[in-house]
DNA sequence: CGATAAATGAAAATCGATTATCATTTCTTG
DNA sequence: CAAGAAATGATAATCGATTTTCATTTATCG
């Protein structure tokens, strides 16, 4: 109950959270910030939403793709990402790949993989 | 600096570069550092030698592991990492998988990829 | 309404990684 | 050996990302 009312007061963070929520991949920090910049909210408010979504496991941070540590909902099923080269953007893959199994070292205990593609969105192949 | 020294002043670049050599996986400024601790190699002579390294094209910085940025000799072939979720440390492991390209998304164009495995190394999984 | 607690934006503070500075030492070349 | 160039270690400065601070606003609830 007390979280429900964090949540209506949150007016600013929920917006936050939503334009997260609406992205085709993991968001910096910054770039969510950008993609609110209609509506007049605070980088500082961005922080304080994304912090509060980790904290209370409705967001996962993602490293390893670049400037910084980005965020995505914890509700998508298994995926990878993809990183254009040229616009920096992060994007969803759906689907992954079988025979990690074969890589680990012997002795060595995999709990997760991560996998990462490089090369050039659909919109900067097309623009360049 | 008061140590023995009648020879190996202009050196200590190499010493780096050999340290880096012969680790297992890549490794960050500091990393490297703390393996050089009996020498009384500066921080700043190790940044001057991978940055070196990275300008003349014999290392390759790595991203995408954690814990900053980290660096290997370019003259290894196709390799992947594992990096211990206890110890913090990367590991390189031979081999690759197949079947990437599904997961590119139509009109997208990859030209490289990354795969890194999380756990715990032989040495922590032991420990535990 | 009025009091209280939470949320907010702007700016300052912090934090870690990397780079620049500087006095000194070592190397090279003659 | 001398002189200039390059390398070195310690430390200060910088840089970007994130966190904190603070005055103000907004929401909740009696």
């Amino acid at each position: 109950m007390e979280r429900a009312k964090h949540m209506e007061r949150a007016k600013q963070q929920m917006t936050v959270l939503r334009a997260l929520a609406e992205a085709d991949g993991p968001l910096s920090a910054r770039e969510l910030w950008s993609r609110l910049s209609g509506t007049g909210i605070g980088l500082a408010t961005v922080y304080r939403a994304l912090q509060r979504g980790v904290e209370e496991g409705t967001l996962e941070s993602v490293e390893g793709l670049g400037g910084g540590v980005r965020y995505e909902p914890r509700d998508r099923e298994h995926h990878h990402h993809f990183l254009c080269s040229d616009c920096d953007r992060a994007f969803d893959v759906v689907g992954c790949v079988e025979g990690l199994e074969f890589l680990v070292p012997d002795r060595f205990r995999m709990t997760r993989h991560e996998v990462v593609l490089f090369g050039t969105c659909d919109a900067c192949d097309t623009a360049a």
